[in-house]
DNA sequence: AATACCTTCAACCGCCGGGAC
DNA sequence: AGTCCCGGCGGTTGAAGGTAT
């Protein structure tokens, strides 16, 4: 953490660093609130603050994201970070991007702190040679083995940290979507059969690991019973303004960031939002086919292993 | 109680890619 | 085609707080 600097009374052009002030971080707050994304170096300015337009942007996705989740990592997401990162190495932003609630910085830091760590003894207290390095790697000792349980419920594509404000995105073409008798094998694990309605690590559930249910009553965790795919309702994303509108009623309840519940049911806003998430294009472009890329991978191809655990019944706190 | 060491995490830096001109 | 601007990303830093001695 970072000493805040001292207002730049003598140079008002000069722009501020360190840490926030609470003054400004109303002053982003609000102005995200009343008028959404737009040009970050906009915001900045707009909204009085003597801050770059990056410092802004990563204020708002690190700290002041309405749907960031707080607290500690429950084990079912360690498990999740681990066995992603054994795909996608230091990928945060993918890896964030299944982790709802949660951000790249955040998570690349509780990597680098508290799981590189425990990977550490845990390999030194076994046979195997090391294994803290960047790359790839398969899940190892330490944590329980990543089972089909957590990665199916929590395999749930974010809103991206890459969009402020956009609350839920989902695929609307679930009357579309396939059944399918899944079996499968991972990490020479065999994994049960059974229908679903939804690749689940495409089945972006909103926040805090739930969604609306059809009554516009928020509903935790994923997943009937016997893999049945609850069904949030759509926030409907018109192609045509890009308006995001969460059609519920009111009954979000944040548990650890209050003060912003509110945010969530009421916003309806069109972003100014030029850059189109590209990490949400993942979501977006699945079912028309589009192949994204990733460097050298078929991102698609990597996540259909994880997409294809069975779901069951899971909360994500 | 004082000090040293360790851990956490917010924030910055530099690079890269994409879009606009 | 070249340049500029912006957003996004991963790596790194460093202060604050915690723990050990």
């Amino acid at each position: 953490m970072r000493k805040p600097d001292q207002p730049a009374k003598n140079n008002p052009t000069k722009l501020r660093k360190g840490l926030w002030s609470p003054e400004e971080d109303d002053k982003l707050m609000n102005y995200m609130l009343a008028n959404g994304q737009g040009c970050w170096s906009d915001v900045a300015r707009n909204a009085g603050l003597q801050r770059c337009g990056k410092s802004c942007r990563l204020r708002w996705i690190n700290y002041l994201r309405p749907d960031l989740k707080r607290g500690a990592f429950s084990p079912q997401e360690e498990d999740l970070i681990v066995h992603l990162h054994s795909i996608l190495g230091n990928r945060w932003s993918q890896i964030a991007a299944r982790l709802p609630g949660r951000t790249d910085n955040e998570i690349k830091n509780f990597w680098n702190s508290t799981i590189k760590k425990r990977l550490r003894n845990s390999s030194s207290s076994s046979s195997s040679p090391k294994s803290d390095s960047s790359e790839p790697q398969e899940p190892m000792g330490g944590f329980t083995s990543i089972n089909d349980h957590d990665i199916m419920a929590m395999c749930m594509d974010s809103s991206s940290s890459s969009t402020s404000v956009q609350p839920v995105a989902l695929c609307n073409q679930l009357s579309q979507l396939p059944q399918f008798e899944n079996t499968c094998e991972v990490n020479g694990t065999s994994f049960a059969s059974g229908y679903y309605h939804m690749p689940p690590c495409l089945a972006q559930v909103g926040f805090e690991g739930g969604f609306y249910g059809d009554d516009g009553i928020y509903q935790s965790g994923l997943l009937g019973g016997e893999g049945e795919l609850l069904v949030p309702p759509l926030v409907s994303i018109s192609s045509e303004d890009n308006t995001i509108t969460n059609n519920n009623s009111g009954n979000y309840t944040n548990d650890n960031n209050n003060r912003n519940s509110n945010y969530i049911n009421t916003i309806t806003t069109t972003p100014t939002n030029n850059n189109n998430n590209k990490g949400d294009d993942m979501v977006g472009n699945y079912w028309g086919g589009e192949n994204v890329r990733m460097g050298e991978w078929d991102l698609d191809d990597l996540m259909r292993d994880i997409s294809l655990f069975p779901f069951l019944d899971f909360q994500v706190e």
